[in-house]
DNA sequence: ACCGTCGTTGACGTTGACGTAAGCGATGAG
DNA sequence: CTCATCGCTTACGTCAACGTCAACGACGGT
């Protein structure tokens, strides 16, 4: 069998990973260090398989939702590892279970943060249209390309 | 007029808070610091209003999105000095947009790991329940008091 | 032969948000 | 009176999550 199953045996090289989500290699690098990743070597080179990206998807998924990564590190460890130690799993259900949660918790503070925000905006806009109506128009500009903000907000490892 | 007017008037010492809220004192001061509270004194003593309460809340659920304690302080600051310094409010008008954004952004991600979690907790049951039943009747209990989780899980300040 | 780019491995620096320890004053209980 | 408890301040320690820097090897191009 030859040349089937093409797709999924694509890999990356590092830069490429961190080119298409916007992270630098010293974080994956990071990453390896800490257990979330452990891609392939050739040589001394990182060989990034299709299951490693998708590790790494959900590593910054969690990241976004303010998972540290040690418990990012729990849930990857739980999920190809779902072998044997039923009672591991057992614990991990709980675990989950309380991890929602909280989660839906966040949901909750998140959306009231969004209210909060929206209605000063309206107030200071309103306020800005009676005094200075030039200034409003100003800040209608995004001003920037979406800023990732707060998680991976700075990119560098030589930007000089 | 004597009595009149008494809900309000409640004041908080800083270890009432601290219960409450489930954090520690120096938390509380840390905040003070950086110019999030700033309660009114009794000698030494810190003495928090019921304003200073209603700001407290807002400083934990700004953290539990994600705010630093500056981005929190801006808002602070801005809800209460909404007087002159119009150009300031322009400039904050297009923080708060671009921070609504990444705040929907996030609400994305939480719906998503909270469904992840959800599918995952399924997945683990249905496999318990075929394997280990009397496991799986164990991890129904919340094993614990609603843990606060990722910010402020550790409490303590004396904990020797 | 030399440069620039991409990759590697340490090792140290940094930032935010507190924790922890030391030392002291005021107050109420035994 | 002594002790514990609550509070205060000042100062240093810590932890996560990387950033930054140095020094090196393997390439492709000119």
């Amino acid at each position: 069998m030859p040349h089937e199953l093409r797709r999924p045996e694509r890999t990356f090289t590092i830069r490429q990973l961190c080119l298409e989500f916007k992270c630098t290699p010293r974080a994956l690098r990071f990453y390896e260090d800490k257990g979330l990743l452990s891609p392939a070597r050739q040589g001394l080179n990182r060989v990034y398989s299709y299951k490693d990206r998708a590790r790494l998807q959900l590593i910054l998924r969690g990241k976004r939702v303010n998972l540290s990564l040690a418990e990012i590190r729990e849930i990857l460890d739980l999920y190809d590892k779902r072998d044997g130690g039923a009672s591991q799993n057992a614990t991990a259900l709980r675990k989950f279970r309380e991890r929602i949660v909280t989660l839906e918790q966040q949901r909750e503070d998140l959306d009231q943060a969004i209210n909060l925000l929206k209605t000063s905006c309206q107030a200071i806009e309103d306020q800005l249209s009676h005094t200075r109506p030039d200034l409003l128009a100003e800040a209608e500009q995004p001003a920037a390309p979406p800023t990732t903000h707060r998680v991976g907000q700075r990119h560098p490892e030589h930007v000089r």
